[in-house]
DNA sequence: ATCCGGATCGCCT
DNA sequence: GGCGATCCGGATG
């Protein structure tokens, strides 16, 4: 696959074994094209959701009408609100009705901080502003307006970015779960800013 | 009809 | 490290 080139990522990127899809976000470009700008930064922190056998999915649960998202094409978005106030934002992997996803949890901001920052409604330091998948939302502009979108044409995708080499990823238990807690599917840029949650983690 | 708990965050102690 | 905010789908009566 090509690199460096602001280009979408190809159904085919999506439509792979969700862990692998995961490990080969990290790099790659997530951007929002809104009325009021461009808000682009690198993807540096996701989690894989397998699908109906992974306890922590939510398609483990079988289909409904929250999660038919979920189970869209590769490619698809999926948002979901949690806990009544954050949104989460998701990559639908493998085939369409498989049920399985990647977490977006963490971004460093390279274009379109100021906006970020004021749909954050916070002068934090950049590095925070999209870290945590609730977060990373706020500051991209991503609502549920965006469930169910493409990500590879229209308002928001995810671009090629720079390749992460195998030596700055780490891998961890995934955040927050309650099911499977111990399963190896969070994924991250070893020494980046923008990562969430505690040290230990990292 | 009601109740529960969640792939979170920021402020409090 | 604990807790409240605040919504909605799913389970239960």
């Amino acid at each position: 696959m090509a690199a460096g080139r602001a280009e979408a990522l190809p159904a085919a990127f999506y439509d792979r074994p969700t862990e692998v899809v995961a490990r080969d976000l990290l790099g790659m470009v997530l951007e929002h094209r809104t009325p009021r700008g461009v808000i682009r930064g690198r993807i540096v922190e996701v989690e894989a959701y397998l699908g109906p056998d992974d306890p922590a999915c939510h398609s483990a649960r079988g289909w409904s009408e929250r999660t038919r998202n979920l189970h869209g094409p590769p490619g698809t978005a999926y948002v979901y609100l949690i806990y009544g106030l954050h949104h989460c934002v998701n990559a639908v992997t493998r085939e369409r009705g498989h049920g399985s996803a990647v977490l977006l949890r963490a971004a460093e901001l390279l274009e379109g901080a100021a906006l970020a920052r004021a749909s954050r409604g916070v002068a934090g330091e950049l590095d925070a502003l999209a870290r945590g998948p609730g977060n990373l939302c706020r500051a991209f502009g991503i609502g549920r307006a965006l469930d169910g979108a493409s990500l590879r044409r229209g308002a928001l995708r995810i671009l090629y970015g720079s390749p992460v080499a195998e030596v700055e990823v780490a891998v961890t238990p995934r955040i927050g779960i309650s099911e499977a807690v111990e399963w190896p599917l969070r994924f991250l840029v070893r020494g980046s800013r923008a990562v969430s949650g505690p040290r230990a983690m990292r």
